[in-house]
DNA sequence: TTTTTTTGTTAGATTATACTAACTATATTT
DNA sequence: AAATATAGTTAGTATAATCTAACAAAAAAA
């Protein structure tokens, strides 16, 4: 285990950096830290209300409120009204919003070629096997 | 490649679970993201002065001199008058702001467990050869 | 059908984060 | 030695991010 903690550390940072880059190259610069907070937690929630995004984000109501206008108004997110509840809403990604998803996607994917590139083919299956033992589907 | 890019989403998800938990325990969950920020590029600069740790961070020099200056009041930075050039001055990470190494490192030990709890001594050996295939020392 | 709880909002305040412009002191170049 | 450049600071400003208190509207419980 303990030959394994270094090489985890390079893993850890080698990926901090392709996010990085790809934040840069999917122009999401813009985007402060908590706004790429806030969509990551809609996305992993799907399409929360107010209520449950504070409760996962650990923030007051009126917090979040603030920061989810503002998101509305730069065209990141839009609310739906609830039907089975009409004081609430659920808050949905828009397109523009969606665009989070497609760089951590383009982030793997840097970082899935970076690694094969290093590995012949056996080698590859091989951790490919590994990891879907630490990590099954589902 | 295709069979690895999904299981490198999972590791990444894995990852910033583990690393923020880890914020947690290490009660470093009152700095703000960008005081970490502050911090871990002065580790990573080695005692940098203001000019490179803006120039990193691409930030003014007057918003890294007032970040810094809430940092040393909290007593997470300090500085140290270079002696070549009497204008400057190195940052430094006190005791209290060294808690992020160590908060990095048990979150990298953390995760290492993990791993090695699903996998038998032949596969983490195969698993530890692997990536230090793809991230070899120095 | 009242009463209580919940969802979201408004208002008002504080602190954090960022900028540009202008300055001082020291180093470097000419 | 004089001119220019650099490191850091100060001042002033704007916006982001956060909170608590108080409220309206709707839903749930009594």
């Amino acid at each position: 285990m303990e030959n394994l903690i270094p090489v985890i550390s390079k893993l850890s940072q080698f990926i901090s950096q392709m996010e990085e880059s790809a934040k840069e190259q999917f122009n999401l610069s813009s985007l402060t830290f908590s706004q790429m907070h806030y969509l990551e937690t809609i996305n992993l929630l799907i399409n929360p209300n107010i209520t449950e995004l504070a409760a996962a984000m650990k923030l007051s109501k009126p917090t979040v409120k603030v920061g989810i206008d503002k998101l509305i108004e730069r065209d990141y997110v839009f609310k739906v009204q609830s039907d089975e509840d009409r004081r609430s809403a659920h808050i949905h990604l828009t397109e523009k919003g969606k665009l989070i998803n497609l760089m951590h996607d383009y982030a793997h994917k840097r970082i899935a070629e970076s690694i094969t590139k290093k590995l012949d083919d056996n080698e590859q299956k091989i951790l490919i096997k590994l990891l879907n033992t630490v990590f099954p589907e589902k």
